[in-house]
RNA sequence: GGUGGAGUGGCCGAGAGGCGAGGCAACGGCCUGCAAAGCCGUCUACACGGGUUCAAAUCCCGUCUCCACCUCCA
């Protein structure tokens, strides 16, 4: 395999190697699970979820972890202000994460840990570092001491002196250094009882960036692949994770990996903003496929700005490669022609996961594909086809794949209105031939008018229900 | 103040010293009874000002505009 990433640590595009031959180790942040899923969010998902089944298709076995987490200020405070046990309002969002997930065709994670459930391996973190002189207790608050460790600010480029001071805790005064942050928060009068777990240092619970740090080692080892996040994780997520593991001596992450941001009016989209796109929403109106097809084309470390007009267009880019697919299947079956990928495909995937090209690819066979139609040339359909098919595997987009086509309509129903309008076609050929075309047009108009559209084909006339 | 990113044709969206990514839309042609779909062709763009080079959208310098992170955030 000769596939390159971009790392964010080296600010460079590296050559991909796995710690363990054959073997890739991929930990992405998943969400704090405090609202609705927005596009955004999902983005990040959808661009994990190609490099995950890129590393699969070039021959390796992949662990991917994707965590939830499930306790925060902000689960706390929604749990309070809608009347709901805080953990009640996590995994209610948690679910709602998940089925916008399922819906837009993610591969489930090989585990998916949540934070509440690694408390113990928290405090044992917390034990190694305050053992190794890495962190402190102050007033059931523990604390990351930054001095402690000359690489804080690695990842991001951040010197020590020129950082605003972080401001993670109300409570700064307890310490040592005002851009020292919480490993740990203690419990605060007013705040649930379920919302702490006891400590050495008294009850509390996690700050945020431990978790991940915890549940990394524990699911991936000391040193792994890859880790991925969106790009406001850099800073101060992903800094404090890696401080806090390698302060421990761990190796942690080999690659750094970031997506970008979908915007709306030229902004990040967030909740505090107002502009976000629910994931339910939006597949209200767009097919699911083609929502993934819109987020999944662009390249995944630049912004897309969220427009419907930009939908709309993927969805009819995304229409006609899915076209060729269906009439090409008609033709000569579904599986037939071989599981190829296009050099110029796997070149564009190899580089940094460059998905705008490898979309090209695709397009490009479809191309040829489609002139092979139109010649009969049924060899070339069949070696297209499974050309295709195989590419848009790989970006989980074939619109073949039971993902996208079951718990569509009743197979039943299926067949009988298969039946209705072959017999108005068959009325429709009839009239064609006997040059009728008055009362031909008149059928496939009223066909059209009830979402049935008719196309003619040298094999005869095809239909298909209007999206 | 510190750190990082972006400005590309009517639109979306790649690329990153020479050989016109791809898609959408539009227009012309082929095909069709007419359509639809498809195929072929047309539309030669890179924020602005300088510079380097035989050659710059791509490198350098400067300017403008926008965005992100440094506080919870995909």
């Amino acid at each position: 395999m000769s596939l390159r990433l971009y790392d964010t640590a080296a600010r460079a595009v590296r050559d991909f190697t796995p710690l363990r031959a054959g073997q890739a180790s991929v930990y992405v942040c998943g969400l704090t699970v405090q609202g609705r899923p927005h596009i955004g969010h999902v983005r990040s998902a959808l661009a994990f979820d190609v490099l995950r089944r890129w590393l699969a298709a070039g021959g390796l076995d992949v662990t991917y972890i994707r965590n939830v987490t499930d306790i925060d200020d902000k689960i706390l405070a929604k749990g309070a202000a809608n009347g709901v046990p805080w953990w009640a309002w996590a995994y209610d969002n948690e679910r709602a994460v998940t089925r916008a997930y399922d819906v837009l065709g993610v591969l489930p994670p090989t585990y998916e840990p949540r934070a509440t459930g690694h408390i113990t391996d928290m405090v044992t973190l917390m034990d190694r570092l305050i053992e190794r002189g890495h962190a402190y207790a102050a007033g059931g608050d523990v604390y990351f001491d930054v001095r402690s460790f000359p690489e804080y600010g690695a990842l991001t480029g951040q010197k020590l002196g020129e950082m605003q001071p972080a401001a993670d805790t109300e409570t700064d005064e307890r310490k040592r250094d005002p851009r020292d942050f919480a490993l740990w928060k203690a419990h605060k009068p007013g705040e649930p009882e379920t919302a702490s777990w006891p400590t050495p240092w008294g009850r509390g619970r996690p700050g945020w960036h431990l978790e991940c740090s915890a549940m990394a080692e524990r699911y991936l080892g000391p040193e792994f692949d890859i880790h991925g996040g969106g790009l406001d994780l850099r800073f101060p997520h992903h800094e404090n994770e890696q401080a806090q593991s390698r302060a421990l001596g761990n190796g942690f992450a080999q690659y750094w990996l970031h997506n970008g941001w979908v915007t709306l009016g030229g902004e990040k989209m967030s909740k505090s903003l107002g502009n976000t796109a629910l994931v339910d929403e939006v597949v209200q109106r767009v097919r699911p496929v083609e929502l993934r097809y819109y987020l999944v084309a662009p390249h995944y470390r630049s912004a897309i700005e969220f427009t419907e007009a930009a939908l709309a267009e993927a969805g009819a880019a995304y229409r006609r490669i899915e076209s060729f697919v269906r009439r090409a299947a008609e033709r000569v079956g579904e599986d037939s022609g071989a599981r190829v990928l296009c050099a110029e495909f796997s070149a564009a995937l190899d580089d940094d996961l460059g998905t705008p090209a490898a979309v090209a690819a695709i397009h490009e066979a479809v191309r040829e594909g489609n002139t092979a139609l139109a010649d009969g040339h049924d060899a070339a359909v069949a070696g297209a086809l499974g050309a295709v098919r195989t590419m848009l595997g790989v970006l989980g987009l074939d619109p073949l794949d039971p993902q996208w086509t079951a718990g569509g309509s009743d197979q039943r129903l299926t067949q009988v209105t298969d039946g209705l309008v072959s017999l108005a076609l068959e009325q429709r050929q009839a009239a064609r031939a006997r040059r009728d075309f008055v009362a031909a047009d008149a059928i496939r108009d009223q066909l059209t008018a009830l979402g049935v559209s008719v196309e003619d084909t040298p094999q005869g006339p095809r239909w298909e229900l209007t999206r």
